[in-house]
DNA sequence: CTTGCTTCGTTAGCCTTCCTAACCATATTG
DNA sequence: CAATATGGTTAGGAAGGCTAACGAAGCAAG
């Protein structure tokens, strides 16, 4: 690769990473203004649902996998300890930690919440072709991926 | 397209639906995290980025490109003008409305500020494959459409 | 022209989510 | 056993969003 076209790559990956952090943002604040009425903010529903699709976790396993630092996930962890969503026992081996499982209300406001929430998205990507779904579908992998 | 087809397309639609809003939380929350130096958070950046390619608007045209409220815009504008990033002029034809103009100051400040805020990304972009950017920017390119 | 309704932007006040700093309690290590 | 490291919580504050209420300016009907 010559010097020129390691000089376009490198400003069309500059500019690609603008482009998907804008795209971020407009999609989450008009996610946001969708009313879901299940009672959950998108925080909320995001680290439960770690929980329920990847299993019972510390409170700062589950903080680093939703990029956040101990002080918030606690918070988070308190709210849906309080709404009866998930259970906080003691860390076998290791008095200090703790173990936060998903309960089968989790579970079923999880999968309830989640799909009202998305839903006003959803129907706009229904008018996509097949192969615009597909591209999507791609690219929610790879920006899980990069991100990880 | 009979009755089972089209339920499996809704519902690869919502689980879609479902793992772009996860994507989206998660990549912001990433960049969040990343110092840019250029002293200016993401709403302010990206307001000041449509004033910049999109030419002047009124505050109530910006809050609705930039999918907030008025009282919202109104505090970002009111930073990036303290700022010198942007001026406040009478509408004219319009004594109720304002016309916002990015400054010289404003583009320079975007370019150098945008391109650092998501240089860390781009970095993880880089280790991926040509077919998978172009994946990306289709994406990128199909969700503002999507949201808009 | 005046009265009343609408629209643009602002102010006031609140809520949510995140952070850092400081702190306990429990491991772990020299 | 003393010193240090780690997991989680508490305290306090910054940032960004919202609604409600308001003043000023336009508009429309009488």
């Amino acid at each position: 690769m010559d010097a020129t076209s390691a000089r376009d790559t490198d400003e069309r990956v500059e500019q690609l990473a603008d482009r998907l952090h804008s795209a971020s943002i407009h999609l989450l604040r008009r996610l946001r203004r969708e009313d879901d009425g299940s009672g959950l903010s998108a925080p909320h529903l995001s680290a439960l649902s770690v929980l329920v699709f990847g299993g019972p976790l510390s409170l700062g396993e589950l903080a680093a996998a939703e990029q956040v630092r101990p002080p918030s996930m606690t918070r988070i962890v308190r709210n849906l300890e309080a709404d009866g969503l998930l259970t906080r026992e003691p860390h076998p081996g290791d008095g200090r930690a703790i173990v936060l499982r998903a309960t089968d209300e989790g579970r079923r406001i999880l999968h309830e919440g989640r799909a009202r929430r998305v839903h006003s998205l959803a129907e706009r990507l229904r008018a996509l072709d097949p192969a615009e779904i597909e591209c999507l579908e791609r690219a929610a992998e790879l920006i899980g991926r990069v991100v990880r």
